[in-house]
This record gives C-alpha cells, structure tokens and sequence, in this order.
RNA sequence: CGGGGCGUAGCGCAGCCCGGUUAGCGCGUCUGCUUUGGGAGCAGAAGGUCGGAGGUUCAAAUCCUCUCGCCCCGACCA
C-alpha cells in the first residue's frame, strides 16, 4: 500500500495484481486458487450487482435461489455438459461422517439442478415463459487461477429461462447479450464485442452460445458475459415438458445466461493506469473524496466547517468521502485515493477558503492537467457534471484504444502479425481445422463472430474457401 | 499435470554457497514531540517455533532426506 506500484507498461501481469492487492480489492485466500473479496472490491461487486439486477428486473426476471449441491447423476444427463466440466468438478464424497451413497457435485453452473425443478414446475404453455435468475457462488477446479479473472471459487448470476418455442428463446438469448452489453457500455464504460461464440469456444450443452467481449488494456481479449440458447437439449434431459394449446406435449426451449465477479477484473484492466484503478463514476464504490488541508486547529475547524457544507451542498445522490485522518498528510492522501481509483478528489485549504473555492482532482487525467479551481457555491451543479463527463471520458477513450488495436488483415502473414498485437476482424468459413491453424501459429483464439456484420461474403482468411461470417481472433485471458 | 522460483517479524527482503555468540535490514505498527497544498522528520519501543518432520554434527536458518504450501511460465480453461 505504501510503495509504487510495477508500471503498467513494464509488466502487465505483476501490475494487475498489485492493483488489486494494494487498492484492497481482494487478497488471496489460504486455500489455493481462491480469493478473499474484501470490503472496497465487494462494494464495486454490488454496484455491479445492482447495475445488472435493475435491467433483469426492467426485461421481466425475477431472482430466487437454488441448492449448493447438486447430485452426480444430473451431470451426468446431458452428454456435451457431463463431457465439459467433467474435469473440473469439486465432488463431495463424504458428509456426518460418512461415505456417500451418490456422491455430491458443488455446482460449477446450474443449469441441471434447475432443470429438473423446472420438469416439476411447468405443465402448461400458460406457465411459460419462466425467466428467473439467482446470485450464487459457483466452484470450478481450475488448475491455473488469478485473481477475479479466473478463480476456483466465483460469484456470479446464472439467469435461467424456459420458453414455448424456439424463437422466443433465440430472443431472449440475445436479450440478454443486449442487456450486457448496454451494462458494460453505460455503467462499465467498457465497449464491447457483442457476437456468437464459434462452435469449439461453445458452452457445453449448448446449441449456440454468445458473448461479450472486451479489449483489455494490453490489449488481450476477456469474455466479460455470455448468454446460451440452450435448444431442447437440457428439456429433454430432464424431461422440461408442456402442454400446448392442442393438448400436445412438447418439451421447452430453455437459455442459460452469466455475468461474474470476473466482470471486475475486466474494469481494474480496462480502466487502470500507473497510478492504480481508475473506477467509473457509474460503479465507483466512493464517487467523490474529499481532503482537508490545514496546519492550525484554527485552520481544522475552518476547514471541516467548509467541508460540511459541501456534504450538505452534494446531497445524498453522491457517494461522498471525506477523509478525515489526521495521520496521513494530504500527498499521501492523494495517492492513496487515485491508487483506489475514485474518480475526483476535491482538495479544500486555508487558501481556497478565502477565495471561496476548492480544487478539483479528475482522476482520469493524472497530475496538473486534471486540476482545477471551482467556485465553491457552483459545487452542486459542477460535481455530477464532472462525473458524467469522467464516465463519458473513460468510454470515450475505451472505444478509441479499442479501435486502433483492431485490425482488419488481409492475408494470413497480416493476422498472425495483427493477433500478435490486438484483435484481428477476417472472414473464417467456420471450418475448425483453419480455427486451429490459427491458434496454433498466434495463439489467438476465435473470440466470436460479431453480431454486426458486413452482409456479403469473402474468402477464409486461412484456407481462402468462401466465407460467409467476419470472426475476431485474439488472445485472451 | 510438466518447467522454473520462493517459504526467515504484519509486508518486502538479506543471511544459506563456505554450519559457530543474544538471526539482521527497509517499510509498516505503538509512544512522544514537531509536522500537514503531491507518499513528513526526530527520538524511543514492541514484534521471530527461520513453512513442517526426520537426519548428520559438539553445534543447523545454513548441509542431507522427505513433506506441505504459494507464486510465475506452459498445457488446460463453459
């Protein structure tokens, strides 16, 4: 906390992690591959949350919870998904003492146990459709974790949805990629790649899966969000039957949809800069902070009088800090605050005072040029301002890394040149064996074949067969 | 699971190769005084089963064997 932090620049990876470890996001845990959130990181992970949670409610979801444990046996039900995690479940073999019967499954997602309550629940097209979502920690073995990106143990929402047909789930897979990616472009500022996922980076038991992804500030690629049409596939494991209106038994059409606390990850590197985070105002845990300087006690009391009225002036639409230790000198303080990455700092002293002013601390511009003097009356109004403004900047300056690190190749030379440095847009026939070439040589990955689409065709950037779809390939996380 | 690195005070490390008094240093912590507009200064203090077990030796943080854990790179990663 007290020393500087690695450069971005020098090595990104060391940088990450310090960030979060210094800025007190998280810690790692005493059992391996997992992590202690603390305090400051949960909060932005409940901003997130309450972000994400107001648009399932606006498109008509509702939350509940499901069980922790799930029986073997229902993994095993569907063969793609039993195929897919396989390799990574946490089983539980023993409980009170006690060799299990059927051993237990820490659900690593839970589109099982959820199928199987909702065989009990539906009978009629008239309980359709059924949009619920749960908050939940998932476990998954992984071997190589970091922190947030990818951790044994991680928070998420897993959205669960059954349909009457195979078209309102198709609409409500990309409803939901939609709400996504209005959350991390308005909220997250992060501006990301909303496409269909290719059929080897597909969830398994899937019939189509899509996500989100997003460029981060070393310009890897991380999949921020994904949502699945699931087709009939889990229906018909877990026998998801209704009634039509002819008296005929069909089984639903069901999706499956999650955002995780990796979401948090992706803001430190979207948005991090030498100094440490640089928050959104939109999910920034303290919006604005403000530091008092002064020398005397007479000087103390002038100042923190000033500095109530502030509080009083900004209301409670703000989440507003005042730090008030006495231990810490101003310098330090400013530190500090822009390693937590807090959006704008407002400094008031002796000096400010009697110019009825105080200064304001963007925090997406570092050092003099974010500074400025503002009049002390004009607060209530420049404040939210200032905060729009930061978040419309941080989107804005997003977009425009994003698009200069995105290339379009025209031969294969150029995409391995172009995978090595950002994100490469080329024509893929969809063949697997051109998918593997490329991974092979780069190994940049097809992230997804963007929904936005140039309509006509081209020839495979690979194997020069026709090609119908653009895909983006990179490396990711 | 393969390759590499590291476990010594809350954190970061030195000491180990070449065994030898009371195991050091920086940061942080505590007390006091002075400070406070970009990471304050001085003085004093507290804080250690040297990851664990076994072995060699008159003597082990140091040498040997085993073991546990973590980190990094790779493979893997809905």
């Amino acid at each position: 906390m007290r020393d500087k932090i690695t450069p971005r620049s020098e090595d990104y990876s060391e940088w990450y992690t310090e960030v979060i470890r210094k800025a007190e996001l998280a810690d790692y845990a005493p059992v391996r591959g997992c992590m202690v959130i603390r305090p400051y990181g949960y909060e932005l992970w409940e901003n997130v949350k309450a972000g994400l949670d107001r648009r399932f409610k606006e498109t008509g979801h509702e939350n509940a919870y499901f069980p922790l444990f799930v029986p073997m046996s229902f993994i095993e039900k569907e063969a793609q998904h039993v195929e897919g995690f396989a390799p990574e479940l946490a089983v539980v073999t023993h409980g009170g003492g006690k060799k299990l019967e059927d051993p237990l499954v820490v659900r690593p997602t839970s589109e099982t146990v959820i199928g199987y309550m909702y065989s009990q629940w539906i009978q009629s097209y008239r309980d359709l459709p059924v949009l619920i979502n749960q908050w939940a920690n998932v476990v998954r073995w992984e071997l190589r974790t970091r922190l947030f990106l990818r951790t044994m143990e991680f928070l998420w929402q897993e959205g669960h949805t059954a349909h009457a047909t195979a078209e309102e789930a198709q609409e409500e897979t990309l409803r939901m990629l939609d709400v996504y990616t209005d959350f991390a472009v308005n909220d997250a500022a992060i501006p990301v790649i909303p496409g269909r996922k290719s059929d080897s980076e597909k969830f398994p038991g899937a019939n189509a899966s899509y996500s989100i992804e997003a460029m981060m500030g070393d310009r890897r690629a991380l999949q921020s969000g994904t949502s699945h049409n699931l087709g009939q596939n889990f229906a018909k494991a877990f026998d998801i039957q209704y009634q039509d209106g002819n008296g005929a038994q069909q089984y639903c059409w069901t999706t499956s949809w999650g955002v995780s606390t990796r979401m948090v990850g992706a803001i430190i590197m979207a948005h991090g800069d030498d100094q440490g985070l640089v928050l959104p105002p939109r999910l920034a845990p303290t919006q604005v902070v403000i530091v008092p300087i002064y020398r005397k006690d007479a000087e103390q009391s002038t100042v923190m009088e000033a500095i109530e009225k502030i509080e009083a002036m900004l209301g409670q639409n703000i989440r507003l800090k005042v730090d008030r230790r006495d231990e810490y000198s101003p310098g330090w303080k400013f530190n500090e605050w822009e390693l937590k990455g807090v959006p704008l700092r407002i400094e008031i002293g002796p000096r400010d005072i009697a110019k009825d002013q105080v200064v304001l601390a963007r925090r997406d511009m570092p050092g003099r040029d974010g500074k400025s003097f503002v009049p002390l009356a004009g607060l209530a109004d420049i404040v939210p301002d200032t905060l729009t403004n930061i978040q419309d900047n941080l989107l804005g300056r997003a977009i425009e890394f994003r698009d200069t690190n995105i290339s379009e190749p025209s031969d294969y030379n150029s995409l391995r040149a172009a995978a090595a440095q950002g994100f490469a847009r080329a024509w893929w026939c969809g063949e697997v064996a051109c998918e593997d070439k490329i991974k092979d040589d780069t190994k940049a990955t097809t992230r997804c074949i963007p929904l936005d689409q140039p309509g006509e065709g081209g020839n495979c950037i690979v194997c020069g067969k026709s090609a119908e779809e653009i895909a983006i390939f990179a490396r990711a996380y």
